[in-house]
DNA sequence: CATGAATGAGGATTCATTCAT
DNA sequence: GATGAATGAATCCTCATTCAT
């Protein structure tokens, strides 16, 4: 209705990206939190309240919850690739790499809650994502996630470093500690992340790995 | 017609409560299995075509969705409460009565899913169960299941033959290695609860207590 | 299974019609009760379980809830009409037969409630009743039931006895002031038809009448 | 493609308002009407379809029918509560309150029928109405739209110009004869409430009137 | 870019009715 | 004759998604 507009200039493209860019990630980062909470029942409704936005303007930015999801789970699976590539990829000896890493992931997970919810859906398969490429997001999970650790733990236990117990119950044990362990931790601080007491994180590793050594 | 002479009953009340008692079994078996895998978005119509029955069915013996959750819920208690009364109360010491709870626990949910379901769902707050008697069952779920747990592993740490760590996180890596793990565990063998392997849960075991002790 | 039967004898034809009778009264009654309650709403478990009975039973005298609806209104029809004719049909003053015709209604409604429905549901229409004979009973309403006090007040009124008013106008308060009224007195006095006390019967009539009369 | 300069907001918060409140209006409206025919059995797909609208859009506004009910009846409530209170509050003799008041009722049933609804509703309890405030509802009904008249007739009685009769039978026929009569004037004229003829008020009221005057 | 009104597919639930015993 | 287990059509209701503004 209204033709006023003497601010004729309407916006620039720079500013529109800003406000773009600004969006999803506040969106992602919403969407994080409630989906840790609700699971796949997430609804948009609870995004968009607690983002303060309209609904529609969630799907502005998203044709749909499940794009929605599979952005949350890519930047996840980015996130934590680096995370792994790092640790895994040194010359240390497989028990120095495994320690290292489960450290660095538990604070990940801590911190960027929407890492969590990757290795929470993929090992414990809580509920079926239907996400479209899920299948894609679950091989490379499998690739550059998964197998890296099976292989590190394999040789741990082959180089006698680690008990010596079948490799597969030992990559159960591993990764069920600590995503079973860490849920209890998540979802409390409400945002909270930078003042992290991490004393929890160094006896859950201290513990964990006394059993696995050898 | 009928050559049952003046039986005015058609089917005698036992044979009526034989067959209550029959699909009850059998709806609640299978609601357990359709849980396991699609959680709180579990539907009755997935239960009916398991079962062979009509949607109706289902609601003729339960008035709906929660109703039935409860009674699955209320029965793991049961199934639960009676396996940790059973350990606990015994003279052994803490660190015996742990490892011989953990290992039968692992028994029990394997064998029983759904008594794994309410751990998962009331340890890992997996998915909020819309229950009546949600806060009931979880009042239950800490009085007899998790409490218990918590002293023992207390009098384990004050009595050294537990790690000195903060109870707290002891008693999460406890509880969250077991359920964490287990959980890949379950939903593979479909029916064939008899024919389990083992030998995993002893090698948790051990490692776990490995882990744990002083 | 039970083969038992001694007493070959199953049981006469007489000894069965009169279970039919009795069950088909019992039956009757007691739908009467629920539909005055819950109108069209009237479930048939409801009756079943104020009768004592297995729902089969209802469906083994009714094919339907509809059918068993027409048997209630045809008898209430019956018994209505019969008192109508009884009344109208002397040759009384207008004013006289109406008076009693009034006093009688009452007090058959309030003894059989069931004929209340009957002018409760074609008066009030406070529901559509499904019945396939539906239009046949609301006919026979009209010409055995209402048609004669229509045609009555009419002569009332243009004998002069009656206030001189449009008779249609007429018609609708002497029926709904009965119809209004009554209600209040039905459902209360679960059985105890019997002992009713009458007083009241008497002045609504005398104030409703002393309103018509010119 | 908006000429709309930088309005950020798509539809201002005042138009959104504009458009619920003429939604809600249509909405109530057509319920008023689907309930006066259909009762409690009134579907939401009934409403959706009279008003042009998906049966989405009825819970877009209501939570659920009982809420949308609640809603009709505590309006109706309202309306009838000043009508009564306008008159009842003043000084007139209790003949002329109770006979404006009559006439007032009469005329607003018709205008309005889910004032109508409410009265048919909780006074000849037809149908049980489910509403959560239900009780709520009935008591303020009880304490601002029956209890004055009730008052007022005993005042009456009590002062020698109404009939002496037991007050309690007096109410019964006062608002019996009310709303019995009224029935049949509704339901008819679809939505010209406008050119009502209200001749048969008049009449209602003055043979009422005549038959309650002592 | 932003939004909330509108929608309908899909899953929950009720209840009249059938039918084997 | 008597019954309650079984059923599915019909309705309620939720929520992802579209779209006009």
């Amino acid at each position: 209705m209204s033709k006023a507009g003497d601010e004729m200039t309407p916006r620039t493209n720079e500013q529109n990206n800003a406000i773009r860019r600004q969006r999803i990630y506040q969106i992602k980062n919403i969407a994080a939190k409630v989906f840790l909470e609700k699971g796949i029942n997430m609804e948009i409704g609870d995004i968009a309240k607690k983002a303060n936005l309209g609904r529609g303007t969630i799907y502005h930015y998203y044709n749909n919850k499940i794009t929605l999801l599979e952005d949350l789970l890519s930047e996840a699976l980015e996130e934590a690739k680096k995370n792994t590539i790092e640790i895994i990829n040194t010359n240390e000896l497989p028990l120095v790499k495994l320690e290292q890493y489960a450290r660095r992931q538990l604070k990940l997970w801590v911190e960027q809650p929407f890492v969590f919810i990757l290795f929470k859906n993929y090992l414990l398969q809580s509920e079926f994502i239907p996400a479209k490429n899920n299948d894609e997001i679950l091989k490379d999970f499998q690739t550059y996630l998964y197998i890296p650790i099976v292989k590190t733990i394999e040789e741990g236990i082959h180089s006698g470093q680690l008990v010596s117990v079948d490799s597969d119950t030992a990559v159960k044990l591993f990764f069920g500690a600590l995503v079973g362990t860490v849920h209890s931790y998540i979802k409390q601080n409400d945002s909270l992340y930078l003042t992290v007491d991490t004393q929890w994180i160094d006896d859950i590793i201290t513990i964990l790995f006394k059993g696995l050594k050898a």
